[in-house]
DNA sequence: GACATTTGACCGCG
DNA sequence: CGCGGTCAAATGTC
């Protein structure tokens, strides 16, 4: 591709970046407002159509430069999320191989993994984390060595029924009992189902599960609010040493990083770049804390994915994408798995991941 | 009965 | 061999 100026590329990134953050900003309003999914449908694909063109731009801008990064499972897996469900920390957590057993290593393969801290206010009488926005389904909790609270795994109740293979860990941090470290792995690719159907009526045990939409959220305000303040992005663990040579992190994330939060969409304009395919734009249709991510749009960090893909991280990228976004490359809106997923899409279209 | 959680056992990896 | 993650039977709840 021909190059850019820098100066070009700032510039053309950075009207980029605003008009996604309005466009977020627009969203969070008409969430709060006239909850209506079909306008959530259309400004989420605005969104994703900016942060397509910002992925794009930022990985055409680097084009041509050798690009050697470190393997992302290597990657130092960092914390994010500061409002409830920005997952684009995507691009930055360690992309997993996972050796399964059974039928379960063709599904996880790999998984996506990200990591939030959520802070729980005890006011709030909550006994753990917050409502994320899907339904989870305990299956096992374990005395992890060092830690004074076990960890608890749950998976995605729709495992079955639509093939979800999503999964998160929730670890009570020792140092502060409000602090909860939720793992994320994989994926919801039960999404498409809803969007397709409505689920069937779950039978929602579990405390957290009271918020299930991101209007009743945010007819919650005042709890929101609060889980929201609660709420914080740990983005300690980034090494920047690690980060492939390409990467530049932007100053506020960087600044951000100190502080231990982050206000990400100012990070935006500084570094967009396949965050657009984190998880973080949920259908309206499933998840809860939808308006929530997207307003606070967490900078996608992939500085851990080196630009020489191996198919299965790619594979997961896309697996992410396809399962969460409702804009995804080509609007793929499908399950698909990421062994699939890497036969279709063509990655070596330029401004993807060369 | 259908769903959930609990919990000990099992398995793979380092 | 120890640890973390998952399985699956037992049990609980609605």
């Amino acid at each position: 591709m021909e190059r850019a100026s820098t100066w070009e590329l700032k510039v053309l990134t950075d009207e980029l970046a605003q008009g996604m953050e309005k466009a977020m900003q627009l969203r969070l309003h008409l969430c709060s407002t006239s909850p209506s999914e079909a306008e959530d449908l259309i400004l989420q694909r605005i969104i994703s159509t900016f942060e397509k063109a910002l992925c794009i731009l930022k990985w055409s801008g680097h084009a041509g430069v050798a690009q050697v990064g470190v393997p992302s499972s290597a990657a130092p897996e960092s914390t994010i999320s500061a409002d409830g469900s920005s997952r684009s920390d995507d691009m930055n957590k360690s992309f997993t191989d996972y050796q399964d057993r059974g039928d379960a290593s063709k599904k996880r393969k790999l998984q996506t993994t990200w990591t939030e801290q959520v802070k729980v206010n005890p006011e709030n009488g909550l006994e753990g984390p917050g409502e994320d926005g899907y339904s989870w389904r305990k299956y096992g909790q374990k005395d992890i060595l060092g830690a004074k609270h076990p960890r608890s795994y749950y998976r995605c109740t729709y495992r079955q029924g639509r093939n979800c293979w999503a999964t998160k860990q929730v670890q009570r941090s020792d140092e502060d009992p409000t602090i909860f470290e939720i793992t994320y792995k994989g994926t919801h690719t039960c999404k498409q189902f809803q969007n397709a159907a409505p689920p069937p009526a779950s039978p929602e045990k579990q405390e957290q599960k009271s918020n299930n939409s991101c209007y009743d959220q945010l007819e919650q305000n005042p709890i929101l609010s609060k889980f929201k303040s609660n709420l914080r992005v740990n983005t300690e663990v980034v090494d920047i040493q690690e980060m492939p040579a390409h990467f530049s992190f932007p100053s506020t994330f960087a600044c951000h990083e100190k502080e231990n939060h982050c206000s990400p969409i100012s990070a935006l304009a500084e570094d967009n770049n396949l965050g657009a395919y984190s998880p973080l734009f949920y259908s309206p249709a499933t998840s809860g804390s939808n308006c929530f991510s997207t307003a606070t749009y967490q900078m996608p960090d992939y500085g851990g994915i080196p630009m020489q893909h191996s198919e299965t991280d790619i594979a997961d990228i896309m697996s992410a994408n396809a399962s969460t976004t409702n804009s995804p490359i080509g609007g793929m809106e499908f399950s698909i798995d990421p062994v699939e997923i890497d036969q279709i899409f063509p990655f070596n279209t330029p401004g993807f991941f060369t």
